[in-house]
DNA sequence: TATGAATGAGTTTTCATTCAT
DNA sequence: CATGAATGAAAACTCATTCAT
């Protein structure tokens, strides 16, 4: 039972120091390094994870079950452009941990063994997908304009939430008020009333 | 000197091979494998770039060069909004070949020796900036709402030209065609009139 | 804690592999041969010394700290000529250990790095310098000639010890007998009476 | 006729290229370095010799070849003396010249192709070999003391010919002075009276 | 069970040698 | 013939994974 709990908790700090490992160093992060901020030896990774593609696949998992409440309970809002908002919110208070877990699917790094095993959820953890949802209720709802493209809009929210972009243009900005001023522009538009 | 055209040539196909050896597999593809790609032998590639980084370097520089000559063409031009179309429209059409790039800069993973000889030529072809410059100067011309952030507006156009993004909404579309959609719901705004 | 004992013995082991191949090979013997030598993989060379310069500066500076005990106690004789006698004696019993770094130091193909980490060290090991330096208080004692030129003396001592010379007349000789056999020579000259 | 001349120049150029690129870096002077240093592309130095070892052979050749005259010249002398002192200075000359090849041969270091094709030559050019034979005229003749042993005696002038030992103690003295000092040691010994 | 040293396959890099021009 | 680009085997080095302690 006590060491049930001790190898709980190892097993979260590794997690942990593997997703701060990967997220400066990318997936080139080498093992010695996250069983260094971990505090463990290396020996101690492979007792808790077969190997460090499994390691990805459980901070992957990891990652899509905190997303994915978040990602919910957005969608599940009444009114669809406080889901937008709620979404957005979301992602970027999660990007810092996670975005790099998003460029490394994007970029078709991960190994294929942690793509195969999380495909079904991944899938419910598509954000791009949730904002074209939540975009197509509210052009139903009649708040937001019926010749909306809903993909080409998504495209334009969800660019928003890539670190690189997040970075950059919400770097002195809390999440709540840049998630407000994305969604100023995105609804009221650009051009001159 | 007429050896200097067969090199030449043999120069060209080992950067379009590490181009697009590094867009499939990211960084981490492998000499052997870009020589194999380029049909010629792994010592070739060393005797082309002192090393992997500077090859890496080679690309980056190619890539900015022909970004540049696209981006200061579509600044230059007179109405800002015209200018925004073609810079989308410009990074839309290179996103396929050096986005790859555009993540391995964004998530840090270059060799350090690449960002520092480049630091200057990658100022001048960072396009957030661009967009934002067009988009102050849409305010000024009164094309574009005086309220506006321009910041946050750059953030949601050039989130569109990122590989992840733009793949999934622009995968059946012309460039041109893209970038219009793009531009239409960001100067018309989501929004119901 | 416990495989430190472990450990320390393969150091060892790799450090006497290395001594023995670079003196049959020269210091082109490869990094596969001494670690087949030493009994060990590859990769285990790598974890106790960052490259093979780094080899080679741990074996010189071994071979100094060996060479220098021995060295300043011939120094240290009360009669000069006992410490050149001492000083013949010991040189030649490393002399098999160690002749070929003395012949890389001296034909300029040690890695720069090693060099410049242990400038201080060569300089007090130095055994050219001692012989002249008991040379000359030989010649202070009233031992030696007043005349002699101890430069060219110890030229004519210090030639002995490396390992071409040192093979040849002294194959089937003790290192005791070769330095009894030497100073003679020296000592009394090779003119007739 | 005219290419035969051109193809002769060629060759000692490249002959005296490797000697110098050689006595620099030693065996691993790399073969692109001697082909510029000879003025020449690499192929051309396979025209020359068929390959690295070869190149070697033809130097050695030619540094026996040069050593043979003198060494042969100075055994010739009437006064055993005389022919010591004759050799001497003949080595001293060529020592900068050639030393490293003395090294390498010495420390086993030349392919072995080298060595075979020249063992004959080698024999002849054997200069310690030599001083032992002067040595012993010069006890049968009186001149030198009857107890020497001559092996010892040659090991103290032959190592005054090596590079290292050279260098130090004739830095700064014309090759006739070295050897006249060198032979005053030798001669005279180093005891007091 | 945790540790961290050892392993060795896989990469990067070098350089003697070949060969198309 | 000379040239210098290309070749590829061999060396240096890395790092995920194993295993003795």
């Amino acid at each position: 039972m006590v060491l049930r709990v001790d190898a709980r908790a190892n097993h979260a700090r590794i997690v942990a120091a593997a997703t701060d490992a990967f997220a400066e160093k990318g997936l080139a992060a080498d093992m010695k390094e996250i069983a260094e901020r971990a505090g463990v030896a290396v020996g101690t990774l492979y007792r808790h994870f077969p190997g460090k593609a499994e390691m990805l696949t459980a901070i992957l998992r990891e990652a899509i079950a905190v997303s994915l409440a978040g990602e919910e309970a957005a969608e599940q809002r009444v009114d669809p452009i406080d889901g937008l908002r709620a979404l957005l919110l979301h992602e970027y208070t999660i990007t810092g941990r996670y975005g790099w877990l998003q460029e490394a699917i994007a970029s078709g790094q991960l190994p294929p063994a942690c793509l195969e095993e999380l495909r079904a959820e991944r899938q419910k953890h598509d954000f791009a997908g949730r904002f074209e949802r939540l975009l197509r209720r509210g052009m139903q709802d009649g708040r937001l304009r019926p010749d909306l493209d809903p993909g080409v809009a998504a495209a334009l929210l969800s660019g928003t939430v890539l670190p690189w972009v997040f970075k950059r243009f919400a770097a002195e900005r809390s999440a709540e008020a840049a998630a407000d001023a994305v969604l100023a522009v995105f609804l009221g538009g650009a051009a001159r009333g």
